[in-house]
RNA sequence: GGUCCCGUAGCUCAGUUGGAUCAGAGCGUCGCGCUUCGAACGCGAAGGCCGCAGGUUCGAGCCCUGCCGGGACUACCA
């Protein structure tokens, strides 16, 4: 009898076929039972629907020809409920063994996608807590196209990590502490003093402002005066430098003082602050719902929050013998493990660094919060930073979960957004494009895309589905690109509704949709989905359609592995396209009988749970109607 | 100097564990298809020294070495 129940545990055919394989291996080569069955789905229809590559490797370690191996192989495979039989027609080239689904099987496979699960969620002694760390403000600095990454990818990861049934800790490790942010509460304290900014009013643009001032204000002139120095300007320049510098110093030194107030917690210091954080957070907390990001106030875990964590840390890094101090400076060496820098975790001036806060950070996470995995979504550029961090946490136990093990620790970085001279994005002027100009920006063009198109829709709908749309098309565009590769920001290809984009999918989805309100119009029942749903795929475009269909689960995987969201994009590229192929040659509520009318609108409405589920976690959102 | 990433069609990019007719998609260009479920779609054509040169092997866009070109990072900013 063939072996039957692993087909009601997956619905993924790769993983069923590679395990019958890896068990045909295993009895006619015994001493090769391990081997990998190196099963995958085949590139081209013409050699079937999977493939097994076994042969050729094992070929060498058995001595044999790797025909006459494929043939031991394929004599002892039992895939009889599943694929065509196999024979020798089945063995082609120097050894592939090609598998051709049966009709049946692959409807009974749908069948077992069409449960809610989908075969997605890990047993529940494999549910792990993991932390994601994303969005990454800073205070009172206004959010920019980089937040876009973090943010998106970031919450995309969380979602995809939540659907395999994982305990997700989002993290917005928000930059709202040291002498930078010291800085701008000088500066607001001074203007608010002098009667030029009120509190109750002020806004993300005026502390935005206020920041740049106070960071021009203490560190530009003082090297504006080296630079006057070197090139020998006259005294007159000179001199109003050296005023300007003393202003600087004098901005520098409140600025150190108020750092000590806020560490040493005064009240009126840490109220001014607060509002500081209240007005950042309120604006990074609305360009994360624009964004569609689940980025919620408990999120938040600023650096602010391991302050009081720093000077015990860094006595017991001393004190173990894990940190030493190197020209006045605390540092851990890392040269044993290939690192060649050492982090530094206490200046020589006493203060800490954000290396110091970010190994906090990870304590945290390990010891109270109980992380199996800390996923930091963070640019890329900082990988240096967390290669560090890590390799330091590591040998100073930080790493050590509670209960055991250690916790794995991810760097998800992520490339630069260029503009298009192929540097970093930015205006003419060389600001940095505020993100909320841009989210609305692209809103507007999602509109005027929208209008050329559909008339019948009302006003409030309209708009709706232009924000859907927008979100849509700035989280795939980000997502669908290798993550750690940098990419030309370009508004008017992604809200473009052609092609591979983010539009196409929502359009799928409504054509789907659309047929079943249509259905619905006519009388017509969509037959419900679930584990007995009766699929009977026979034409072309509907095998491919469920072909694709069945990749999703595996795609999920492969997400969860390596944190990579463009592997699912393209997924359900393919499936959009399937179903779009479909559509077009396969009519649904005009089949010509009942039971292929049914069969296809079970089809659709799989495409319907499996698109949407995927899109879910994207976390892009879907439309009825567009 | 050191470490790491990237070079694939005119442009923007996929290519999974090394697998076959594997040279792929989208955009753009040129054709074709709506009296039948949404043409925001589908089908077809044109477009290539996969940066270059060696190597590994049954097999290389993928692995190794060197070179050329572009970029990032590189002890007291975050």
């Amino acid at each position: 009898m063939p072996a039957r129940p692993d087909l009601s545990e997956t619905p993924d055919p790769v993983l069923i076929i590679r395990q019958r394989f890896s068990d045909a291996i295993a009895s006619a080569f015994p001493e090769h039972a391990g081997a990998d069955p190196l099963v995958a789905a085949s590139k081209n229809p013409k050699f079937g629907d999977f493939q097994c590559n076994a042969a050729m490797s094992l070929s060498k370690l058995v001595g044999k020809p790797p025909r006459e191996v494929a043939k031991a192989i394929v004599s002892a495979v039992r895939l009889d409920d599943l694929a065509e039989p196999l024979g020798e027609a089945s063995i082609a080239g120097p050894g592939f063994i090609n598998v051709m689904l049966r009709t049946d099987a692959l409807g009974r496979l749908l069948s077992g996608l069409s449960t809610k699960d989908m075969g997605l969620t890990v047993a529940p002694g494999e549910v792990r807590t993991i932390v994601v760390d994303l969005c990454g403000v800073n205070l009172a600095k206004q959010m920019h196209v980089g937040h876009i990454r973090s943010t998106v990818i970031g919450d995309t990861l969380a979602r995809v990590l939540e659907r395999r049934g994982h305990r997700v800790i989002r993290q917005n490790h928000v930059g709202d502490w040291g002498l930078p942010i010291a800085m701008v509460t000088s500066r607001v304290i001074a203007l608010r003093d002098a009667g030029k900014m009120n509190l109750d009013t002020i806004t993300l643009d005026d502390l935005d402002r206020a920041y740049k001032g106070a960071k021009i204000a203490c560190d530009a002139d003082r090297r504006g005066l080296e630079a006057a120095r070197k090139w020998h300007m006259g005294p007159k320049a000179l001199a109003e430098l050296e005023e300007q510098v003393a202003g600087a110093e004098e901005e520098d030194r409140a600025a150190r003082r108020v750092l000590s107030l806020l560490q040493n917690h005064d009240a009126a210091t840490v109220a001014v602050w607060q509002r500081l954080s209240d007005v950042t957070m309120a604006a990074c907390l609305e360009a994360c719902r624009m964004l569609n990001a689940d980025v919620r106030p408990e999120h938040s875990a600023g650096e602010s929050s391991y302050a009081d964590a720093l000077a015990p840390l860094v006595d017991d890094l001393e004190k173990r013998g894990i940190a030493e101090v190197s020209d006045g400076a605390l540092v851990i060496r890392l040269e044993d493990v290939g690192i060649r820098e050492p982090v530094i975790v206490r200046k020589r001036d006493g203060a800490f660094l954000y290396a110091t806060t970010d190994m906090a950070a990870i304590r945290h996470r390990v010891r109270n919060l109980r992380a199996d995995r800390v996923v930091y979504c963070v640019d890329a550029r900082q990988s240096l930073h967390f290669a560090q961090v890590f390799a330091g946490c590591v040998k100073a136990g930080y790493a050590d979960r509670p209960g055991g093990g250690r916790t794995q620790l991810d760097h998800a970085g992520f490339g630069t957004i260029l503009g298009e001279d192929g540097k970093p994005f930015k205006t003419r002027t060389g600001e940095s494009v505020k993100l909320a100009d841009l989210l609305n920006e692209a809103f507007e063009r999602a509109m005027g895309e929208l209008t050329k198109r559909s008339s019948e829709l009302d006003a409030a709908e309209q708009a709706t589905i232009a924000r859907a749309t927008a979100t849509a098309a700035i989280r795939y565009t980000d997502l669908a690109i290798e993550r750690t590769k940098d990419y030309v920001f370009n508004l008017d290809a992604m809200v473009k509704f052609e092609g591979d984009t983010g539009p196409y999918l929502l359009y799928a989805l409504a054509r789907i949709r659309s047929i079943f309100r249509k259905a619905a119009s006519q009388g017509l029942s969509v037959p419900t989905l679930d584990a007995g749903a009766a699929f009977a795929p026979a034409a072309p475009a509907e095998k491919a359609l469920a072909l694709a269909l069945l990749r999703y689960p595996g795609a999920v995987l492969d997400v969860e592995r390596t944190l990579e969201p463009h592997r699912l994009c393209g997924m359900i590229y393919d499936l959009a396209n399937a179903f779009s192929v479909f559509f077009d040659q396969c009519p649904v509520l005009a089949a010509p009988d009942e039971a292929m009318r049914r069969s296809r609108l079970l089809l659709c409405a799989l495409t319907e749970r499996v698109l949407g589920d995927a899109l879910g976690v994207l976390g892009i959102p879907t439309v009825e109607r567009m």
